[in-house]
DNA sequence: ATGTTCCGGTTGACCTGTCAACCTAAAAAT
DNA sequence: ATTTTTAGGTTGACAGGTCAACCGGAACAT
């Protein structure tokens, strides 16, 4: 059924059968792809990629509001955005002068990156996605969130 | 359809279309369950634990094997393997003289041990797959592996 | 047999992710 | 008005993952 060497059958019996392995696996390949990517066409990391795509998702936000959305951690967050600013990237002012959050947008330059990394990034969407039908695709989706769901129990 | 603040909602269109941003996502929920539980109840890493289950899902393998099937990092198993077999639960003797390859397998009670959690991973597989019916799953499996080979191409 | 190439494995350097303590400003309580 | 509490953000320390150089033995060539 798969066309992988003999090897792997041995393995196989115990450990295709988690999800949680098989999600890693696969996870960790896109990881690379996309970082690969990254490194070639720019000189962003996943994560500041990320983040670029929140911030322009939102159009502006607050660091906080990145936080509550992406679940990625605060520090990440911080030390990222710091960089990020410090490449003229993303701007960081407190707009409204009273409130001290502060609130993230992109620069000129920034949305211009953007623009470029995610035309290639919709085609690589494309690509990964190509083979899949809508209905598929939403049934994936569906049980994604399941798995997010009853990964809320701590318990487990 | 979904439960989250109104927050979300700003953020939703720009990301939840990517399968990779999803995917990650869960993910690190799943990881961040399965650390937990494993801090639980014994003293092991979550990649102790994998090279556990490795291990024992192929009786025994030596280091190259394991690699070639879980694509895990050289180094990182050279080190999890040393203090695996440094905590005694398992034993790397060049089993045949003639050859140079380590053989891994468990120790008595290294199997205990797995024997132990792999209870508990199950009944945690359970929970987890628990609201999603084997046709789900199986579609799901079979997304999966399309993502996976798509994410073989280099160039993207 | 000897030197070259290849492969399994180890090690060190680095980079990223994660956790927790901390600072400071704003809101709430008194 | 002053204190307490809460929340946004920063920083430092550490664990884990990743990359690349390296070591030594095996296979292979000559």
């Amino acid at each position: 059924m798969r066309n992988e060497p003999a090897s792997k059958d041995r393995f196989a019996a115990g450990l295709d059968s988690f999800v949680t392995f098989r999600l890693g696996q696969v996870q960790n390949r896109l990881n690379a792809q996309a970082a690969h990517v990254l490194r070639a066409r720019s000189s962003l990391s996943l994560t500041e990629w990320r983040v670029i795509s929140l911030i322009n998702a939102a159009g502006s936000a607050s660091a906080a509001e990145i936080l509550r959305v992406s679940r990625m951690d605060k520090g990440q967050l911080s030390r990222t955005v710091k960089s990020l600013v410090a490449k003229g990237i993303v701007n960081g002012e407190a707009e409204t002068g009273t409130r001290r959050q502060t609130i993230l947008s992109l620069s000129a330059e920034g949305k211009r990156l953007h623009g470029r990394i995610v035309a290639v990034m919709v085609e690589r969407q494309r690509h990964l996605t190509g083979g899949i039908s809508d209905r598929e695709l939403e049934a994936f989706y569906s049980v994604l969130d399941r798995l997010s769901a009853a990964s809320e129990r701590r318990e487990f």
